[in-house]
DNA sequence: AATACATATGAGCACTTGTTCATATATAAA
DNA sequence: TTTATATATGAACAAGTGCTCATATGTATT
């Protein structure tokens, strides 16, 4: 195996080694059951917090916890809509994101 | 917001559960930035413990470790060439999942 | 066979994570 | 303005995670 090879790898992951932070920042976000099944049906529609904890075997508050962490990480977006807060994805990507896992889980 | 809509995702995800659960086990797995960083270094090429080990700045018990987890999860492979042990991805989807994330993160 | 080298493994530990429970906040309805 | 409904938040806790240290295993070299 060329050495010179590695060295270049090595560079190339050291170099950018917050992006790798990040990136694993992002995936740790899908690595929960309860948060993929939430970004999962908002691929489907909009959602309110009742309807998700409706389907999810866990309570309002737990899904409100998850929901929080979606949207400080911006994966998830929320508007007022009398007395329900209505959440939806910010964001193409995460459909697409979710889609590449399945296709190699589904294989 | 119609509440058909709502019953039918509900019925999907529900339905899929166990999928969900191999869905988030499979990102758990990217979601380290010491396995992503061996999982990115491994798609440009072959690495044995002791390269891989060199440019992260963990021990090798630690790499190992890490790549006992990878190799169980059937994202890598290895095979013994002398005294070391050569490991490698088993798939191309393991590429595409990490692109698929970085496009998201360098929009 | 003895030694050196490369990797694997188990125990232990600090740290993180996801949940629940109790309660606070905020809007709607009466 | 009370009361009901929907959501958010904080504390606490059990479970999981990733690391290090010490050591075992396995192969090459002498």
């Amino acid at each position: 195996m060329d050495s010179n090879t590695i060295s270049r790898i090595q560079a190339t992951i050291t170099k950018n080694s917050e992006l790798f932070e990040e990136l694993a920042q992002l995936y740790k976000l899908f690595g929960d059951s309860s948060r993929i099944k939430i970004l999962c049906a908002l691929t489907q529609s909009e959602m309110c917090v009742g309807e998700i904890s409706e389907f999810l075997s866990i309570t309002q508050s737990a899904v409100s916890h998850q929901l929080r962490i979606l949207k400080s990480s911006n994966l998830v977006k929320s508007r007022r809509e009398g007395k329900n807060i209505v959440y939806s994805l910010t964001d193409e990507h995460i459909k697409t994101i979710i889609d590449c896992g399945m296709e190699h889980i589904t294989e």
